[in-house]
DNA sequence: TTATTTGCAAATCATTTGCCCGAAG
DNA sequence: CTTCGGGCAAATGATTTGCAAATAA
């Protein structure tokens, strides 16, 4: 019973289009190339249900704004104190850390997040 | 050049105290017990205030407010999805795993962030 | 037709800020 | 004294919601 709508296509398309992390505002401004009176809220509407949904991931980083990923095989993240960028770490997921910490702590866990934090290439030269 | 007074004293004798991880409001409810009129903004600043002095930590759950954690020492949570409640995980940090993200992706790394996330042992019966 | 979805504006919620007063050094 | 911290209320910024009109099924 999920309708789609243009809007919808929009969106998605840009997010899977992109490595970027966006903000739900950057994805705006994007849309709105597109669909000129896109209303924001119809950008959050639509990025809460599709993360619902399992189409994409949303990143919070701790700072400001929520950032999107259309990437949604588990990975981790790195996030640039200086410039703000999120990169992508090319690391495989540990899923025995998880067991150990189940192990050890007698709560299920489902999975965990792991994000490095540091200064990027770019702004450490 | 920082004054001590009687709301620092209060809020970080508060945090000291406990590892419940709490949130600005529930520090704020425990103060208001000793200093009847203390204002949340006095919390929030001087919260951040101590975290910028290296004094707590500021955990960011994604999930409503930030948690602020006494315990300064570098340690990995857990939170459960059910109940929303904050466990310290006793499993060493791993450092090395910063080296080789580094060494990957030529971005200085200086930490690293590490949540776990599920349903807590009380909750799952 | 009729259940969803949209755009818009107003509402939330956590956190921050401006301002003026009281307290600490 | 004189500067910093506190209380209060108003401001902020990201996200959400109510609602009537538009649109997909």
């Amino acid at each position: 019973m999920m309708k789609r709508s243009k809007q919808k296509e929009v969106i998605l398309r840009i997010i899977k289009s992109t490595s970027s992390h966006p903000t739900a505002d950057w994805i705006y401004e994007q849309a709105r190339k597109e669909i000129p009176n896109i209303s924001l809220a119809t950008i959050y509407r639509n990025l809460k249900l599709m993360k619902d949904n399992g189409e994409l991931l949303e990143l919070d980083l701790g700072v400001g704004q929520s950032h999107y990923d259309g990437n949604v095989t588990n990975h981790y993240h790195f996030r640039c104190d200086k410039c703000g960028q999120i990169f992508d770490i090319d690391q495989p997921v540990d899923k025995a850390i998880d067991v150990s910490v189940a192990r050890q702590t007698g709560h299920e866990v489902t999975h965990h997040v792991l994000k490095f934090r540091g200064i990027c290439k770019r702004c450490k030269k």
